[in-house]
DNA sequence: GTGAAAGCGCTAACAG
DNA sequence: CTGTTAGCGCTTTCAC
């Protein structure tokens, strides 16, 4: 009679646990195992069950679920989701997660190593059941505390730990690939844009490309030729990295930016100049985005199929959530895209 | 001296608002208020509660917060992470959430209604204290159906719902930017890239840029000098969009593809056939990716500042989660950025 | 194989 | 202004 303009007294109140349980004429505790897919319960009190869940829209509350037991919900936290590799990560997790009844949220959490160890906190307080860590900035020491509350599984940074798994692509055997390229094509002195900000010991994909350009430069014998730029992994890096390069005595005939992104910056400035790529150097990145295939762009890149380390993360993490207690580190085989970016040295 | 091998044996457990009560010699009552801000509390109370908070390191367990009031968190739908323009919306959204101790979670929910819907109902299901959605796939009639349910938010989608509030670029009016753009330049038979998959009646933006696209001909005296072709906004569609227009009679001598995506898809194929832009014939995008700017795209197309949408957003979600009723639906002004590929008609 | 009852951490309603 | 208490929807013992 009353309450009328009240918006909620017109909305229907969600069906609870307790009104499918009174609908099929049994326990809640009954209903919740059927819910679960819990052990004992007979098949006819099943299909009663279901058949009440289906009749009443029933969908689980999961703050609730989470009071007691799993939320069935992953969180992955990614520097910033403007990330083409990022996304194919999440759809390839998404595709195993979801059969199994999980699902996968988001946090964009920003390039430093505060906010992002503040979007893992927020992460754990929604009560995920598991988190996958995309390249993240924080410690080491962080990871371990964070691995120690909670299954984790790291995307993209290598790792030894033993309390978490970790899914990477061989970013040395990637920048090997590049060298191995660039010199098949004649070239000699060759340039690496390093990313330096990161201490160069770590085992970020950084570290990994630049040990891994210098080992491959001195398997060639030209451990004397590798130039070392120091600019940000960014279109701006990329863009500072021109300059630099131009400031050397001796500048290379070929560089490989370190990632596709500072490849970009670096064609971009180079354009502004009426300068070619590679008519001024021949350019490589790294990670294959989907940009790097479009025609005026062509670059040459190495394609580390996010894909499959997403499918392959979230496998990982549901097996830790069932409580594997090993550490499972992977290292996923990168390959070579030759595009139009780089070409023999004296052509 | 027993269960050393539990791991959570030696994981110290987390602190709850009682062990914060407690410590600081208060009810949990209190402490409650002094963490949600509310009204009632005195100072020396505040400071002596959010000492034992400090000391204890507390942090609220969000379901638990979540089964009677408020979860501080606001859910965002969108299609796919891998956007660049969503990824401004998030950060703008975030800018304005985070400092109201709001955290931003987001959905990749896929491409089409139904996974959309779904992604939807589980946010629902997760206790979110609002939703923003990013250019939703699904039909008026289950917005407004979520919308009676909490509140709401659309972005990109341009809306006349009572139920929820909108923002969105006025595309109308961009559309018309890039034809008198290209009038200027001396075009006169223009093509336009329709993504015709949605009905053309819908809000959707496809279908108002459309609409603005025929309209601004019409305004100059050219509505049979426009030719629609369809084709995906993908870069697949751009690709066969160049097919289209090369099996056209009397083909345009400028295309405005209506979105960035498929305008790369364009110069992508005419590249792969020597041919160039300009010079095959001049082309405009629309949404100023960060890519449309890299030197060899330099990609003529419409600014529609993200950052603000997203911030714009945030603010009126908060603004309905704290009870306003009324719609409010806002449309920012769009802003023509002309770079290279777009030239006069005889050069 | 099934059910009754306790309780997860927090907030809201009310009493003092 | 502060404290007591009930209960949100679910899972989990522990009886039966």
């Amino acid at each position: 009679m009353s309450g009328e303009q009240d918006p909620r007294a017109s909305r229907p109140k969600r069906a609870t646990i307790v009104d499918v349980a009174l609908h099929a004429g049994v326990s809640t505790a009954s209903a919740s195992k059927v819910l679960r897919n819990a052990y004992g319960v007979s098949d006819a009190m099943k299909k009663k069950v279901q058949a009440s869940m289906d009749a009443l829209g029933y969908r689980p509350h999961r703050p609730a679920r989470g009071m007691r037991g799993r939320t069935y919900t992953v969180g992955m936290m990614v520097s910033d989701i403007d990330n083409p590799f990022f996304s194919l990560i999440s759809d390839g997790a998404s595709s195993v997660l979801r059969p199994r009844d999980y699902e996968l949220l988001v946090s964009p959490a920003g390039y430093d190593a505060v906010s992002q160890n503040q979007a893992i906190e927020a992460l754990i307080d929604h009560q995920m059941d598991g988190l996958i860590l995309v390249a993240p900035l924080v410690t080491q020491a962080d990871l371990e505390r964070v691995a120690a509350e909670i299954p984790v599984v790291v995307v993209g940074n290598h790792s030894e730990a033993l309390s978490l798994d970790s899914v990477s692509g061989d970013d040395a055997r990637g920048a090997g690939l590049i060298v191995d390229h660039l010199v098949e094509l004649g070239h000699r002195r060759i340039g690496f844009v390093a990313n330096h900000q990161v201490s160069p010991e770590s085992n970020r994909p950084e570290s990994v490309r630049l040990a891994g350009f210098l080992d491959a430069m001195e398997r060639h014998g030209l451990e004397r030729d590798a130039v070392v730029i120091d600019a940000q992994w960014s279109l701006d890096g990329g863009r500072d990295a021109v300059r630099l390069i131009d400031a050397l005595d001796e500048p290379p005939t070929a560089v490989f930016a370190g990632a596709d992104i500072t490849a970009l910056g670096i064609m971009s400035e180079l354009w502004g100049q009426q300068r070619s790529v590679p008519g001024a150097y021949s350019l490589a990145g790294y990670d294959n985005s989907r940009i790097a295939s479009v025609g005026p762009i062509g670059l040459t890149t190495i394609d580390q199929s996010g894909d499959e380390m997403g499918r392959t993360a979230g496998r990982l993490l549901l097996e830790r959530i069932e409580g594997r207690n090993e550490a499972t580190h992977l290292l996923l085989d990168p390959a070579l895209v030759a595009r139009t970016t780089t070409a023999p040295r004296n052509s």
